[in-house]
DNA sequence: TTGTAAGCGTTATCAA
DNA sequence: TTGATAACGCTTACAA
């Protein structure tokens, strides 16, 4: 087996007769090198099949133009559609994604977190695992300089870049939308209250109801492990057997939500009319379900993008991190059948 | 401003007054350093704080513990479980992951690939672009020794570690399936023929038709630009809508088959009565729509895991790479209510 | 068991 | 406009 050997800008060098940095120079298209000379250095470079070799010069430079992505589980919708906003963002400025996945195990992340420093990533992105209470382990960026930018599952007390949907508006506007329909006991299923995400749409939730004049049945506020399918199915199931029974399901996850039309129908409730069902996300799943899924939308991608975009524009001109700044995206309630009773 | 300066294993020996090569060794657990002064070491390490740079590490050994990855895009359910699959294989020996999306455009797919080289991956799994005729942009990482898996979306005549399912067989599988439920016109929702998945799929389709002695109806074998939901919607319209429509449709993934069902629903075709339908992939929506969607196991994780397996067991072992190894995965079908007519 | 020194391929500084 | 040289932080012969 006989393997090419690496071009360096040494072999250009020698080849041409020219120094190793008027090489290096001449294949950034540095303006002190002259046009005559760029030319025929980078006619040379791929003549000869020359790759830069990113390592080298990350050392040197000390970053590496990487970006590390920090999640719970890539194969969930939201996450991956994050994640390739993220990519995409990147690409164009020339920037690498690598992957983490801490399988909501926070001593997954915090090893994550050690792994993506030690590979001196240029900025990090991150979305919190279930049950992270300390993100101690994140402070080692900050104390580096290195933009770190939580998104979604974002802690309470760091600061730093934040980018998320306004959680409590969402959680009142879904609210809100299944009292219209005439809802009077909404139920409502969250997840665990160490994300910020899922208080503060239980939040808009209750602050709904008071609005309305409805009042609240702590009995019918469902805390979720995983807000997982199965979760969803039992759940329901036990709340459609109580003596008093919801008429309004606002589910904080659209998987939870769509095991909760499926086990109504399976106990023949109607939907929307005996109860209507809101979700939260827009996962391909709610448009398949019959009846399709009012959701909340949540802007996956363009929090990809503007996550990674923050990261960018911070590695352009670094500030004192000593800071927080908030991204709140809008989210909009899209009504489907398992909402919509006129 | 204070960023923390980064300590490195000189701190640390003069710290401790020994040479960095001492540090080094200690740090790795070199069994010619004494067990005294490498508990001294680790220990001094810990309180100070100190990462390694692997980049530096990685310049010097020349190897990056990076396996690149290169697919269309991270949003299709299999890629995601696919590259949780390598993720979680990587994690385990210490590699990283970096993700690079073609969005199935063969330029992108050239231009990432070069990417991947110049960062120094140490390896590549590559699912291809939907259209990707020529891949010699692969052949750069032949050439250095670098393990090269293409997985699913495979080429036809590269040289390397591939690692896919028996499309042949589950094409045949899935459409002696129908056939057995008593289907006698079956049509083929396929792609693009240039990925072998697909053609190998509905090879098997035909194997299956004649031996079970059905004739070949060339006009209910569709092809399909991306086997997207729309394009099902309107082909399925379409197909039932003339004189003699198929009794049966065999999907080659799980989007064109739920859009299939829909739009059979939507012109009151029953399913599985006048109209049985298999998919494949085993996608979350082929159980969400009802009838639930009859499909093949794409065994996505395992077959990410598989990959990267294959490029760890070349890094340590690198034999000759002028060959050709195949995996070949078992795929079931599994009968769900859209076909089941018994 | 530990130390010295060279080198991985760049880029930046200073000098020519 | 170009060149010589040091440096980034680590690993590894080779020497002690």
């Amino acid at each position: 087996m006989t393997l090419k050997k690496d071009i360096t800008i040494y072999d250009i060098a020698s080849k041409l007769e020219l120094s190793s940095s008027t090489v290096s120079r001449a294949l950034r298209n540095n303006p002190s090198i002259s046009k005559k000379t760029i030319d025929k250095i980078q006619k040379a470079a791929k003549e000869m099949g020359y790759r830069p070799n990113k390592l080298a010069a990350s050392l040197r430079g000390n970053k590496t133009k990487t970006i590390g992505v920090l999640i719970s589980k890539i194969e969930r919708p939201f996450l991956s559609s994050l994640i390739s906003g993220i990519e995409v963002k990147a690409q164009e400025s020339g920037y690498n994604v690598i992957i983490a996945q801490s399988h909501d195990s926070y001593e997954d992340e915090v090893n994550l977190a050690k792994t993506l420093y030690s590979n001196r990533v240029s900025g990090v992105i991150c979305s919190l695992a279930m049950d992270t209470k300390d993100t101690s382990h994140f402070q080692q960026f900050i104390d580096k300089g290195i933009p770190l930018v939580f998104v979604d599952r974002v802690p309470r007390d760091f600061n730093t870049f934040l980018v998320m949907i306004d959680n409590f508006s969402a959680g009142y506007k879904a609210t809100k939308h299944l009292i219209e329909q005439g809802c009077k006991r909404i139920a409502h299923f969250t997840g665990s209250q160490l994300r910020y995400i899922y208080s503060e749409r239980k939040r808009g939730y209750i602050a709904a109801l008071k609005d309305y004049n409805l009042p609240l049945d702590e009995s019918l506020i469902c805390y979720f492990d995983n807000l997982s399918y199965k979760e969803g199915e039992k759940i329901t199931t036990e709340l459609l057997s109580r003596e008093n029974p919801p008429d309004g399901i606002f589910a904080t996850n659209d998987t939870s939500a769509v095991a909760a039309i499926k086990a109504a129908k399976k106990m023949n409730v109607k939907i929307p009319e005996d109860l209507a069902i809101i979700g939260f996300n827009d996962d391909p799943i709610a448009t398949i379900i019959e009846p399709q899924l009012s959701t909340g939308t949540h802007p996956a991608v363009k929090m990809g993008v503007i996550s990674a975009t923050k990261v960018l524009e911070y590695l352009k001109k670094p500030k004192n991190q000593d800071f927080m700044e908030i991204t709140l995206l809008n989210t909009d309630i899209i009504v489907r059948e398992s909402s919509k009773r006129k």
